[in-house]
RNA sequence: CGGGGCGUAGCGUAGUCUGGCUAGCGCGCCUGAAUGGGGUUCAGGAGGUCGGGAGUUCGAAUCUCCCCGCCCCGACCA
């Protein structure tokens, strides 16, 4: 391509909407160009890389035994009922309605669709496994889009659904699809981090998702140097002991009876730690409050611990649910946010982390504004529904498997494999008769990567000061020809094409900054774009037989005209 | 949805608090010249519903109200 007749609008200044580096890049190599919030036009570079990146995908999905379909990403709202989803992803749903007022879905995903078309055509296990993927355009009503590409309305991802005879099978599915995405990411030049994810209320333990580690990931990701363990912060568990499982066993009987004290002015766990009180956050009980399904339900944590809501999700089984109001809470406890307790609550079902098990000697909110209480025993004092892990795991605690502290950082979520049971197949029907002629639902997973926050994530792994560095495998061009001058006649502009036609020719994709521009302005433009290597050809160094090879952000070296395609041939093959 | 910030030419911005002549500057763009190895220089030029509407006023980019859009934070930790 010669840039004099694509279309490139770099820019030296930063649009005021952009906040992070890759969106910026975004803007200024002139990749993007944003329409309104959330939605984007791909210029001819963004589109190329976006292309080529779903050109890896493609291959990988294949070689995986993938089939490519393409779905409607209209769809019918009848199918969203038959899965009940029309209800719980009603929020990110957008609707529409035709002329005869008939409403409409814009997908945000395809299970339903594609379990309709599995219902509709699968019948026996002689047609097993199948796995369907696209490339598609998904539209979420998210409740804020930001940064760019990274949480867009109108967005592209690579969605699979696999389809099997029986839990083993899904499992090599599974493992297949979590294998080609290992090798897609790795062939887009992007250091993805496969990590145990959130399986949400549908439970079990097939789900990873892919983390690009970026400060400014949406997602945190607790991991340990080692590489034995890697979970999203919302499954992740530790190796660390409750700090009450040292507390010697003692009889209920024995323990002192619990005594309230006048807290005035302290609503929080700290202002309880600090003196005259001086009770340790981890000998305090934090309560919390929480509307589940429309009824009131009680957590307890110790006072140094975090909530996490994927475990709450996980343990209920729903995922309808909201830290309740502080009206709310007065109304079913009699008090405010920073006097509460569970001690004595018995109409209210109360959760507590495994880590309150046992424990004595507690203090706790009263109930009673501006008091709190003090000897609360769990056992004795507290009648507990259920014990399970609610709380966050942090930084320095040791890890589940070596011990060692674990880690916390922010990530980008590129993909993520999700094996789903039989959750659609069963309530769309999808079903085929076995070897014996008993019907069963085809068990199911499903694997997604955000194509265009892909691209997104590379930039914001590979860029520097001057602009984007992309990998080879997915630059727009792979090589930039920048001849100083372009008068068609110059012995420099004889060169730059000659060069540009072998390359051409040798299949790599070049491009030729044939514009009337001084050599700063190109030199500028091209480490901006990020083209992978720069062959620089003037009439100083031509003087002497030679032109110039600049890999971006490398050495640059001074090489024969006659030698200049195998350089580059070379150089392109080494990466 | 809650909070905060912003909206002036394609991009970045000054001016707004304290109302007042023709809304200023840089980049980009057009014309011409010089220059020609890191966003070069000089001269000339085009380009504005000051987000929209209503109001206050002799007079509004500036003050008031409403609306729209964009960006950031939050929507768990009592």
């Amino acid at each position: 391509m010669r840039w004099s007749q694509t279309f490139v609008p770099t820019l030296k200044e930063t649009p005021s909407e952009a906040e992070i580096a890759s969106h910026k890049l975004l803007l200024r190599a002139g990749l993007i160009r944003k329409l309104t919030g959330g939605l984007y036009t791909f210029l001819p570079m963004g589109l190329r890389s976006l292309q080529k990146i779903s050109q890896i995908i493609r291959e990988e999905m294949d070689r995986a035994g993938g089939l490519e379909v393409l779905m409607p990403a209209l769809q019918p709202p009848e199918i969203w009922k038959e899965s009940g989803r029309y209800e719980t992803a009603s929020d990110v749903l957008f609707k529409a309605k035709d002329r005869s007022q008939r409403e409409w879905v814009l997908g945000p995903t395809h299970e339903e669709v594609v379990t309709s078309l599995a219902a509709s055509e699968i019948s026996s296990y002689r047609q097993l496994p199948k796995n369907f993927y696209q490339i598609q355009t998904k539209f979420r009503d998210e409740i804020r889009p930001r940064f760019g590409l990274m949480r867009a309305r109108e967005f592209i991802m690579k969605d699979a659904y696999s389809f099997d005879v029986s839990d083993e099978a899904a499992q090599t599915s599974y493992q297949s699809m979590f294998d080609a995405y290992v090798r897609i990411f790795d062939r887009c030049g992007l250091k993805a981090l496969p990590v145990e994810a959130d399986t949400g209320v549908i439970g079990g333990k097939f789900s990873h998702e892919f983390m690009v580690p970026a400060e400014v990931g949406e997602n945190d990701v607790v991991y340990v140097e080692t590489g034995d363990y890697a979970a999203n912060v919302e499954k992740a568990t530790s190796g660390l002991k409750s700090p009450l499982a040292d507390q010697e066993a003692v009889e209920v009987s024995a323990l002192s009876a619990v005594e309230k004290f006048a807290t005035p002015g302290v609503k929080t766990i700290d202002a309880l730690a600090k003196a005259p009180f001086n009770v340790p956050a981890n000998h305090q009980i934090k309560t919390l409050v929480y509307v589940v399904e429309d009824k009131p339900v009680i957590f307890l944590l110790l006072g140094n611990d975090q909530l996490n809501e994927a475990k709450i999700a996980g343990v209920l089984g729903s995922t309808q649910f909201r830290p309740a109001e502080p009206a709310e809470i007065n109304d079913w406890l009699g008090a405010y946010p920073g006097s509460l307790g569970a001690v004595g609550v018995d109409d209210i079902p109360v959760y507590a982390d495994d880590f309150l098990k046992g424990g004595y000697d507690l203090t706790t909110g009263a109930n009673e504004n501006k008091f709190h209480i003090r000897n609360v025993s769990v056992e004795r004092d507290i009648k507990v529904k259920a014990f399970a892990d609610f709380r966050t795991v942090q930084a320095g605690e040791p890890c589940p498997i070596t011990g060692k502290p674990l880690m916390v950082q922010s990530a980008i979520e590129v993909g993520h494999v999700f094996k789903l049971g039989s959750k659609y197949s069963e309530a769309m029907n999808a079903s085929f008769l076995d070897e014996t002629g008993k019907s069963n639902p085809c068990i199911m997973g499903c694997y997604g990567i955000g194509v265009t926050r892909t691209l997104q994530a590379i930039i914001e792994q590979c860029h520097d000061d001057h602009g984007i560095k992309w990998p080879v495998s997915v630059a727009p061009y792979a090589v930039c020809i920048t001849p100083l001058g372009n008068k068609p006649e110059s012995e420099v502009m004889k060169v730059a094409e000659s060069l540009y036609s072998q390359l051409t020719e040798a299949g790599v994709d070049v491009m030729l900054d044939d514009r009337d521009e001084r050599p700063g302005v190109k030199f500028k433009d091209s480490e901006l774009v990020g083209f992978p290597i720069r062959v620089g050809i003037g009439d100083r160094s031509l003087a002497n037989g030679e032109i110039e090879i600049k890999p971006r952000g490398g050495e640059l070296s001074k090489v024969k005209v006659d030698d200049a395609v195998k350089h580059v041939l070379d150089w392109i093959k080494s990466q």
